[in-house]
DNA sequence: TTGCAATTCAAACAGTTGTATGAAACTATT
DNA sequence: AATAGTTTCATACAACTGTTTGAATTGCAA
């Protein structure tokens, strides 16, 4: 059906261009020139231009949370139901490191897109967002089952920690280089998932010597 | 003079509304509302749009640099020139940081407006952006004195990742809240520097094992 | 007070935005 | 082949954007 052609050609179109340039700097006829169809296409398909950004967003979350938690799954049940947490926060960040930085060209747009919703904000992205948060409690009960003697607030923070990481990495990746001349090597993904691994995990696994540093700060 | 209390009206109103909404949601007309001006004084006092956002960032920005620099010549010169590395770090995230989370509500303000500036990139501010460069680089020759043995691409993604963990905390510290019931506690301020810290300076200074377990886990 | 510059103001400008309209083109069933 | 339903298209619309204009007002020096 020539219909759905058009429907795809402007999905494509605008996460790629969302993703490039963010919600705000993107206009419906940027999308439909890039789309090659015509401006009254977005409201005939979708209605407005809110609603197709909450269909893009909607879809790519759910395919998301969907690889995260296969992932999960997968390195739970092979430890028997728990477990050790760098395969936990590996799975949490490692969809979206190897999306952004892999060189699957589309699986980059996709995960670039998923980004700027999560930094602009957008009003139809808002009312969504808060579906994440339930995703993330998953990911905090595989992580506290991981790690059952450290307390219940220290995982939420290393959770967060663990995505601040992987999040800014991916947003702030340019300066990086720019700031090590080059030395911090971007392509390497592996690598890039290994030291965001390593970094959330150790803030979590070293917490006690880290709880007693903060009181000491803290005097 | 009646001018600088003009000039002085808008960057206020821009200032908080651009920290609270974001650049692209607030127009020049909520502007003026706010300082209770006329809408020609944006032009008349600044010239246009870009230029008063590009005096907001330029100022701000030497205030948090200013501010930075001292924290870090302090405890430079207390160790003798070379500082404990969790103190250079603390020099780093903790302006912003007290800033935005901090009681007061006028540093808040500016503090976030920077958080904005960092995240939104809006054209006259990207091409001032670069000077936040050189800047950190000083934080980094300050972080190698700290730790003469650890490489240097270390240092770089050590600094990457406490501004990572500063930056997103204020971001997404609603988020943080929801997810963890209310259980992170967003006012402690000194409690949440000495969280920041000590998972950046744990990254560094366990980084030989670090990079030990991150080929062990790329293989 | 008078005169001049600086500042404020209401109004209008040109450009862009998302959306709506109604005719045209197409598709598929009869 | 004729018709009904779907999709495309050029075009127009109203709302909003940053900016400009020229007259009115203000503040201050002579």
């Amino acid at each position: 059906m020539a219909t759905d052609r058009t429907r795809a050609a402007i999905l494509n179109a605008a996460e790629q261009l969302y993703a490039e340039r963010g919600f705000s700097e993107v206009t419906l006829r940027d999308i439909v020139a890039a789309a090659g169809v015509n401006l009254a296409a977005v409201n005939y398909h979708f209605g407005s231009k809110d609603e197709l950004i909450a269909e893009l967003f909607v879809t790519r979350s759910i395919a998301t949370n969907r690889e995260r938690l296969n992932e999960l799954k997968a390195v739970e049940e092979a430890g028997g139901g728990r477990a050790p947490i760098e395969a936990v926060i590996r799975a949490l960040v490692g969809p979206t490191l190897r999306g952004c930085l892999g060189p699957d060209r589309q699986r980059a747009t996709a995960a670039r897109f998923m980004i700027r919703a999560s930094i602009e904000a957008v009003p139809p992205i808002r009312k969504i967002r808060n579906r994440e948060i339930s995703h993330l409690r998953r990911f905090a009960a595989a992580m506290q089952r991981s790690l059952p003697d450290v307390p219940e607030v220290d995982i939420y923070w290393g959770l967060h920690f663990a995505l601040a990481l992987a999040h800014q990495t991916i947003r702030d990746s340019e300066r990086l280089t720019k700031l090590s001349n080059g030395l911090c090597d971007l392509d390497d993904v592996d690598g890039i998932i290994a030291r965001v691994v390593t970094a959330a995990s150790l803030a979590l696994t070293t917490k006690r010597a880290g709880a007693a540093a903060a009181k000491a700060q803290r005097a």
